[in-house]
DNA sequence: CGATGTATGTACGCTACCGCACAGATTGCT
DNA sequence: AGCAATCTGTGCGGTAGCGTACATACATCG
């Protein structure tokens, strides 16, 4: 006996309207996202989308040399794979768990009937999506013009907003490959946050000391994504 | 008397299903698009859509001290202002006409309803943005791992793509503007390609003699974008 | 408890780009 | 023709991040 899928854990499923979430949930799949999965390959078929409960997916770009960048990150927030529904069916980029935990997952098929059954749920897929492209936008303009300090502070308070609790599993090294950056950059400033009270860490574990002072030390960059975020996905939460 | 739009010169507006395209022609408004033309301002309310002919627009952010990056740069192929069907009203970019020609605008409320009316109409705006949205991925790449050589390149091609022959009229302070870098960095740039026998200019005039040279010298960011604009934009094209 | 792998720190020279200051050069205006 | 504005070239010191090589520390497991 199985448990029945719960609309709880995800901000996307949550704003479902209740007759599209009675219709999706019987093909919705609990599955296990461990660190380091692919859950999709540049080029390839999207077999499902993905809706991250405690688990955080990082979207990026594979160069032909082996480098690699982020291009956006995605949590409980929100869904992986929206090119099914973009009607592009794959995009260039891969995704892979960042972040250890569990989802949601729900047939192609059955998101892209979903998205064209209701306006409801295609206006919801949008808007959630317009967000990840405003995400996107910013990410380029902190890859030109901000330091690996500001970045990191940046990436840490994005997967911050993804978890529950203050505390990161996470090495140096992926994070200089989701950042893009050399390994070496990322302790230097990790050490740099660490000598300023703001994180505390070892062997791949980051606990996040003074939340409010990453926020004063990173760019703009960050603010923005938030805020569009939130006018996006939590209208109801503005004045 | 005025003349019938035509929709020859627009990508998007050509590959509209005939029926909506007849719905749509009697809204649609022919507009000189003059060079530093503001389409729109972060936050700031769309009155319109812009389907650019010959001009080339550059959505751009501008961040607190004044400093920008361009995001995506979009031309005949495409159209300004997707947030207006993705449900946002806005965006944190600007728009800004980087190369002047002239287009055609359509109100917010004519495209709105002719998405949810349509839906081919709205698989193709969904295609055009996915095509967008691999632009800004790759821009983010791109900002963070290649030369201000390659870059310069991929710029001049991505201009190119949305222009007629092979002259831009494009200032190097206006080209470092786009990039976020340095006026004397594109001035540097600009005279290696020009020594490479790329490209001849002279007081805000680029003349691209080797294109075929400029696509060697580039980084793979444009060739990706650009499949993926004939992927999702041309299917008929390929193989 | 010692061995092996994994994660992190350090050092050094190098390069691309920045910020600033200024020097031609071309164009347009009167 | 002469002047002003604009656009482009150059030089110089500064720095953030890169590539490489290696050193240290912690953790797991036999």
């Amino acid at each position: 006996m199985t448990h029945q899928p719960s609309r709880a854990g995800n901000g996307l499923l949550r704003a479902l309207p209740d007759e599209a979430w009675l219709r999706i949930q019987p093909h919705l799949q609990r599955v296990d996202m461990p660190l380091g999965q692919t859950l999709y390959q540049p080029g390839g078929k999207l077999n499902h989308v993905y809706f991250p409960v405690d688990a955080i997916v990082s979207l990026l770009y594979v160069m032909q040399n082996g480098d690699s960048a982020e291009i956006a990150v995605v949590g409980h927030e929100g869904v992986v794979g929206i090119a099914l529904f973009m009607g592009g069916e794959s995009t260039p980029s891969s995704a892979v768990v960042q972040s250890g935990g569990y989802g949601y997952r729900l047939p192609s098929r059955v998101i892209k009937e979903e998205f064209n059954a209701s306006v409801a749920v295609m206006h919801l897929l949008l808007r959630y999506t317009q967000a990840l492209i405003t995400q996107m936008a910013q990410t380029a303009v902190c890859n030109r013009h901000h330091t690996l300090d500001q970045q990191l502070c940046r990436w840490l308070l994005l997967s911050l907003d993804r978890l529950q609790g203050s505390d990161l599993v996470m090495t140096q090294e992926l994070i200089a490959n989701m950042l893009g950056v050399r390994r070496e950059g990322v302790t230097n400033a990790a050490m740099n946050l660490q000598r300023a009270g703001l994180i505390a860490y070892a062997r791949g574990h980051i606990h996040v000391v003074d939340r409010q002072g990453l926020e004063q030390r990173t760019c703009e960059c960050y603010a923005v994504v938030k805020q569009e975020y939130d006018r996006l996905l939590h209208p109801d939460k503005l004045a």
